[in-house]
DNA sequence: CCTACCGATCGGTAGG
DNA sequence: CCTACCGATCGGTAGG
């Protein structure tokens, strides 16, 4: 048996406080989770539970690092490996659909609840989301991009455009499925989809 | 001169605190909009701001319809009067395009963070928020509809699906304006709807 | 519309 | 990782 206190508990306890943060932060939103409710959900003190990140802000981020490593697993992650450009990006979208559709977090994305909470703001959480926003934005573009050189999609078509309209999809796809319970929202957005990058 | 309490008085008092009040939660959201700083902020006491609605509810439901308002006054009521059906359709788009545009709010659009905030959650304000979105997606529905069986529409078109990418089209746009500061993206906003609703 | 106050909870610290 | 505590602020009330 290791130790109450060794290396390996303190991490496993410390991803036990940022996993029940995610699932909390995801309906309450990032400054709506508090130390508290969180350490009573535990069953922990409010400094067993702080000790771990020193201030509410660090708290913060490392949930949006744990939100980050969730889609990352369940988006690219999932998609059945596929040829860089068009055949890459149709398995991304489709994965993206049915990891929206799962509703893995009782709050539905939090990447889109966190953009709309922290929008406004300035500081290192809205940063953090920003940029990881950018990074996913970023790797849809190439593959559009390499597409669009591979003569993958029609002539003249504008790769930012079409990842406007696709990230469009995916937002209006959660405002469905999170504000109106629309049981056809999944469906929508597939069609959508393909309309944009072929059947 | 009206006496300090005359009814007119208090009534105007009321509006500048859901003014205020939603300059505010567009910013920090509806939960985090607190009765003490709105007090500071406009020179009252607590109390005092508390007084015209009783309960932190009441007045999140104040801002919520003050929101629902400025939209209206905003969007429909500035969009150029038009034929019903697809005219008065991009009539109201290009209404809509604008109105993320400007910025009126501190914090984007109050509907897309209002609902990204209460998604995950039940009670009043929830159902506030979600009812008037719907109020104003049928509001889009007619005009779709009756568009299509004007045959101003291309001939199998789903009126709904339409509506579904539109509204990704929008809350792109807020998420492109918000979260990067993205000066292209009004000029992706029009060029989607175009590509939807035709030129 | 104010002052004065309530109990609860906030983020965070001291000390072990 | 705990108990015990800090000052600040929360939503809300009493009484005028």
């Amino acid at each position: 048996m290791s130790p109450r206190n060794s290396v390996v508990e303190t991490r496993r306890t410390r991803q036990r406080i940022v996993d029940r943060g995610l699932a909390l932060a995801s309906v309450d939103g990032l400054e709506g989770l508090t130390i508290g409710r969180l350490a009573a959900d535990l069953g922990m003190s409010k400094a067993g539970v702080l000790g771990h990140f020193g201030t509410k802000e660090s708290l913060q981020l490392a949930v949006v690092d744990a939100a980050a490593e969730l889609f990352s697993e369940e988006v690219p992650g999932r998609a059945p490996a596929s040829a860089p450009g068009l055949p890459r990006l149709r398995a991304l979208c489709e994965a993206w659909v049915s990891y929206l559709e799962r509703g893995l977090l009782p709050g539905g994305c939090f990447f889109t609840a966190a953009a709309a909470e922290f929008d406004g703001r300035g500081g290192p959480v809205r940063d953090a989301v920003a940029g990881l926003d950018a990074l996913w934005q970023r790797d849809l573009r190439i593959h559009l991009r390499r597409a669009q050189t591979a003569g993958e999609l029609p002539a003249g078509t504008d790769a930012d455009q079409l990842l406007f309209e696709l990230v469009g999809v995916m937002l209006s796809l959660n405002h469905a499925l999170q504000l109106h319970r629309d049981p056809h929202a999944a469906d929508r957005a597939r069609r959508a989809t393909r309309r944009l990058l072929g059947p």
